[in-house]
DNA sequence: TCTGGGGTCCTACCCCTA
DNA sequence: TCTGTAGGGGTAGGACCC
């Protein structure tokens, strides 16, 4: 491990919730629930003010209701999360060519080899400018671990919290892990840390004292090996900026379970359509195919097929699929099923074939960069034609009254809460669901952009949910 | 209380082959 | 030729992460 504190860790606060509350100016200092809102839900983020209430990530929905009835639930719009993502990104880059995102939300810089810090005081101070650019370029709140390898810089990140920067000092390592629950390790989830807790570990000083051999008896030999380095504080983990995809897959829950064997196989056809465009969309192939099924009872089995070559042929996907599906017993009903590749190489041989045969005529359109058009076409959630789902939280806009967001929709009606990120607190209106006035837009940029000017409005997260700056109604970029 | 979606990595087991 | 074994690929499941 090097000896000056030079991995830095970045983890953007709430992220989504921070996002939507900046987008919206009426949810700023109110607790704000991002996730699924169907009746299998799960919370993806919780902004502060909800977490007072004990709302967390990957909370079941109904629970979270329970705890925050007033709380505003919006779904993700992973679109304008993508771009704002890419603006982080692109400022660690100019930190260091070495980046690795692990998220939507979060990356590790190497400061070292973008020459960018030596030592304490350069790492903090490149921290600290950090935070004020991306404040500036985004509005957001990112918190700043610092220190002399991945695992204590993440560590340090989640200390820093919310919207701060912790600097963890070479040779204070081993006395500050000590005393904190095995769960603080990477690596040690729910299974894990039982595991270690019947056996009588509880804090990371006592994972080190237990020995190497005694944690590989426990955990098996990569995870024992793994972890006893952690707790002493050794981990050569390097920072990697490229990441090859090992597999791509698309599952889907759905609100009732699935009884009808014929209805499955659909669904599997459907998944494996969905799936064959995300790998074209990525330029791969692959030789396995996958099939998941969760059960009535939330007993989850896997069943795969390897291929003599790799494939991107959606007709064989599907085949492979179906087959998979004869050898699962689906009595009782489906909760899930899911269709994934793995096995990828960035070429196919189906191809050749498929060209020679000349079956490309039914090509699917390419998902690949999802955000854009796509984001506006999941934001109407259109079913089929004729019939259109407004979402809430995301953007629409009206003939009349301008820019807004849906508040809420049902019984024929949407309500529209009509305010833009640089506005005050916006007012609600409601109509009828087909009103030919309203549309699905591109969400707004959260900091205008103003060439030659400096800083930019103040967003939500952690900053006591301040008002805007000054910003007006001429930065609109919606329209479809 | 009732548990998403998209991934990665590890382990155990089976089967085949050398 | 038979047997034991080691290694690799395929398969299934579990744990973990955000």
């Amino acid at each position: 491990m090097r000896n000056a504190p030079t991995i830095l860790h970045l983890d953007m606060d709430a992220f989504y919730a921070s996002v939507e509350q900046a987008s919206k100016p009426s949810l700023r200092g109110k607790a704000v629930i991002v996730g699924g809102l169907g009746p299998r839900g799960v919370v993806a983020t919780a902004s502060y003010e909800a977490r007072v209430f004990g709302v967390h990530s990957a909370m079941p929905m109904a629970q979270a209701r329970r705890l925050a009835p007033n709380a505003a639930y919006l779904v993700p719009r992973f679109g304008i999360y993508r771009d704002i993502s890419e603006r982080v990104m692109a400022l660690l880059r100019e930190l260091s060519p070495l980046v690795e995102p692990l998220s939507l939300d979060e990356a590790f810089v190497d400061l070292e080899a973008g020459g960018a810090a030596w030592d304490d005081s350069s790492a903090r101070l490149v921290g600290a400018k950090l935070r004020g650019d991306i404040r500036a370029a985004t509005g957001l709140a990112g918190s700043v671990g610092l220190a002399a390898c991945k695992m204590l810089a993440k560590i340090a990140s989640e200390q820093a919290k919310p919207d701060g920067l912790v600097l963890i000092e070479p040779g204070t390592e081993r006395a500050m892990l000590g005393p904190m629950s095995v769960r603080t390790l990477p690596g040690v989830g729910p299974a894990t840390g039982d595991h270690l807790r019947r056996a009588g570990i509880h804090t990371v000083e006592e994972i080190a004292e237990a020995g190497e051999d005694e944690l590989v008896r426990l955990l098996g030999k990569a995870h024992g090996h793994a972890l006893y380095a952690m707790a002493l504080a050794h981990d050569e983990r390097p920072v990697v900026a490229e990441r090859e995809t090992k597999s791509v897959s698309v599952e889907d829950t759905y609100d009732v379970d699935i009884h009808d064997r014929v209805r499955v196989g659909l669904e599997v056809q459907r998944l494996a359509d969905r799936c064959v465009r995300r790998l074209r969309g990525a330029g791969l192939s692959g030789r396995t195919i996958v099939l998941k099924v969760r059960r009535y009872d939330f007993s989850t089995l896997t069943r795969s097929e390897t291929l003599r070559g790799p494939t991107d042929d959606p007709a064989v996907v599907r085949e492979a699929a179906a087959r998979l599906l004869e050898s699962v017993d689906t009595t009782g009903g489906v909760r899930l099923l899911g269709v994934g590749v793995s096995g990828l190489a960035d070429y196919t041989q189906e191809d050749l074939f498929a060209q020679a045969a000349g079956e490309l005529g039914e090509q699917q359109p390419v998902e690949g960069a999802e955000g854009g058009a796509e984001a506006v076409a999941v934001a109407r959630g259109e079913e089929g034609p004729g019939e259109r789902r407004w979402l809430a939280g995301h953007d629409v806009r009206h003939a009349e009254y301008g820019h807004g967001w849906v508040q809420g929709s049902g019984l024929g009606r949407v309500t529209v809460r009509f305010e833009t990120p640089g506005s005050e607190p916006g007012r609600v209106r409601t109509f009828r669901v087909e009103d030919p006035g309203l549309e699905a837009v591109e969400p707004l940029p959260l900091v205008e952009e103003r060439p030659g000017g400096s800083g930019g409005s103040r967003g939500a997260a952690g900053s006591g949910g301040s008002a805007t700056s000054g910003a007006s109604e001429g930065a609109v970029v919606g329209g479809v």
